[in-house]
RNA sequence: GCUGCUGUAGCUCAGUGGUAGAGCACUUCCUUGGUAAGGAAGAGGUCGUGGGUUCAAUCCCCACCAGCAGCUCCA
């Protein structure tokens, strides 16, 4: 956020102010360029600003180079920016003459009795409530970024405007650095490195929205998976199997139907029955629960699945692993005793702060409450809002509050990342749920001998393996740290007759399940090292007459190009000691 | 789903109303090289799919599929 400690924020008017009124210098450059067209809206956002125009003409990219030069110009002949107070109707008669219809409809949303102002600099006016610049000679810096369509008021119903984003500093050096920023976010995209590193595919022929985990990424997926079964297994958590599809009857048991059906994939008939793929793992996990009667003394049962889930998200959202129609949730269901609620959230608020400080992620935890659309009485809905809010004071963790962001059954804890380009994703969740124990009658016998209902606790650590995988790849940039690296040692020999060395040291490595590749075919050297550095393989392992004769490695790190010669032994030790402390460096 | 743009070799991309090219990767041969690209030759494309216009379509038009930038929605 640009409003938040940004040293950027050192002009003599806010970030966001210079912003915003470049997006006005911007829309009397579009006035002036394109005669008629209409404009919505134009605020300035975390890294910029945008206006939404209504354009009587189709305008592309390269236009934006052609507006940057008209809005300089403007900025020169015509610097003063002039605020005036007017009128509810003379407002209205104002846009009205120039057929301003956006800006006649934004009149009627600013609340009865607050001022209304319009701003002005040269012969472009706009009704705006401001603040502004004085002058827009201030001697700041902009650029125009892209373009896009944006639905009126953010309505899909409403007409669709061109959105024009942009954004301005008030130091030259200051864009050129959000500048470069944006070329790391684009080189760093999943997508590309995804391609770049051989990591996974999609496929018309298969259909949009499905991933396929080609080796390289299967191998990073096993490594974590592998993390989290330990790291919950530790726990006291049990690990279970389901269906991925099931009657419909059930889902219709659960709610999911009423209240998640857009969500799910038509049924299909199996002899007399309807059945569905799942969109939740939940109503599974409750079925095993209900196999047998339950002790007080049994609980907390805290069931775990890595369960694949499908849900129907519309075409244009769908991006890369990110945002997908099939995807694998690290899922859990912890069924306990009112009494242990609070605890039981506790723990998980634990687990994922191991988790997330183990890939290097800082985060936010957000208290999202009841939304519109919901199950279960009001009352209820507040008991499992307090016990979120108790388990989060007793472990410290200090919430923002999201009103009505919870899920249909239960209110939950959201837990947002900052990655190393600092962009935050929402990731890890803890959810209280009344109400699939109360629709599903299950029950546990309690110590007074009296049959209770049970809360069930969704929790997703990763959230879904694919998204969470995805954003790690930009995260490390593809450099992953050593215990879930793709690959994680190269051994080059320096000439051929050094393969049987480099093939002995692999076979060691891989003896110890590392990943290893003993890259032994013909070619050069150089050019292996070239291989290796480019597929961002932490270590590499050069062995010539020298090693083989002396039992050692030339030992060569990601990213530079200094070597250190030590005994395969010591090399060893350093790569366990790696990878069984889950070191994201290579030191 | 909507608006705009895009789809040519495994990847990145040129190009043309008369059925196509580069670099990298790949294969083979040569090269025996001490820390980021050794040399040569070769193979590889129904130019996303289906229609239409045209004597002729990879190129123009339409539809569909897929991708990209967003909007809306979400793990």
């Amino acid at each position: 956020m640009c409003s938040e400690h940004d040293p950027r924020d050192n002009g003599p008017f806010p970030l966001s102010t210079l912003r915003h009124s470049v997006s006005h210098l911007m829309a009397s450059a579009v006035q002036k360029l394109y005669p008629g067209a209409k404009f919505g809206f134009g605020p300035a956002i975390e890294h910029g600003f945008y206006y939404d125009i209504e354009l009587p003409e189709p305008v592309e990219d390269k236009d934006l180079r052609k507006i940057e030069k008209e809005m300089e110009r403007i900025a020169k002949r015509t610097p003063e920016l002039v605020r005036e107070e007017v009128s509810r109707a003379d407002a209205k008669t104002r846009l009205g003459a120039k057929e301003q219809t956006y800006k006649v409809e934004a009149v009627d949303l600013i609340p009865e009795g607050e001022t209304i102002t319009f701003y002005r600099h040269g012969d472009f006016e706009d009704l705006c409530e401001g603040p502004h610049l004085d002058r827009l000679d201030r001697g700041f810096h902009f650029k125009l970024l892209n373009i896009a369509g944006a639905y009126w008021r953010g309505d899909e119903n409403r007409p669709m405007l061109r959105r024009i984003y942009g954004t301005a500093f008030w130091k030259k050096e200051e864009l050129d650095a959000h500048l470069a920023w944006l070329e790391e976010v684009k080189l760093r995209d999943h997508r590309k490195l995804g391609t770049e590193l051989d990591l996974f595919s999609t496929h018309a022929e298969a259909g949009s929205g499905f991933v396929f985990w080609h080796p390289h990424l299967g191998a990073v997926r096993r490594a974590i998976e592998e993390f989290m079964f330990q790291e919950q297994a530790r726990r006291g958590y049990d690990f279970v199997y389901t269906p991925h599809v099931m009657r419909e009857d059930l889902f219709k048991t659960s709610g999911h139907l009423e209240n998640y059906g857009d969500m799910m994939y038509e049924g299909f008939g199996i002899e007399n029955a309807r059945y569905r793929v799942k969109p939740m793992n939940c109503p599974g996990h409750v079925m095993i629960y209900a196999t047998r009667s339950h002790s007080y003394r049994d609980l907390p049962l805290r069931m775990a699945e890595l369960g694949t889930v499908y849900r129907f998200e519309r075409s244009g959202v769908l991006h890369g692993m990110m945002r997908v129609r099939g995807f694998t949730q690290d899922d859990s269901h912890i069924f306990c005793t009112p009494d242990q609620l609070e605890e039981e959230i506790a723990g998980v608020v634990e687990l994922i702060d191991m988790v997330l400080r183990t890939f290097g992620y800082t985060y936010k935890a957000y208290l999202a409450t009841r939304p519109e659309k919901a199950i279960g009485e009001p009352a209820i809905w507040e008991r499992a809002t307090k016990a979120l809010q108790g388990a989060a004071d007793r472990v410290k963790l200090p919430l923002e509050l999201d009103e009505g962001g919870g899920a249909f059954y239960g209110p939950k804890i959201d837990f947002k990342v900052k990655d190393s380009l600092g962009r935050e994703w929402q990731m890890s969740t803890v959810q209280c749920d009344f109400n699939l124990p109360e629709r599903f009658k299950i029950h546990f016998t309690d110590s007074d001998g009296q049959q209770k209902r049970p809360i069930m606790v969704h929790r997703a650590i990763l959230g879904s393996l694919e998204r969470f995988i995805g954003g790690l790849i930009e995260h490390f940039a593809g450099k992953f740290p050593v215990w879930c690296a793709p690959t994680q040692v190269a051994v080059i020999p320096i000439r051929e007759e050094h393969a049987a060395y480099c093939k002995q040291l692999e076979k060691q490595l891989r003896g110890e399940l590392y990943r290893v590749d003993c890259m032994d075919a013909p070619g050069h050297m150089n050019n292996k090292i070239k291989d290796a550095q480019q597929q961002q393989i932490p270590f590499m392992l050069i062995a010539g007459d020298r090693e083989a004769a002396e039992g050692t490695v030339a030992v060569r790190r990601r990213g530079t190009r200094e070597q250190q010669v030590m005994p395969f032994a010591e090399f060893k030790v350093l790569l366990d000691r790696l990878r069984s402390t889950r070191s994201l460096g290579l030191e």
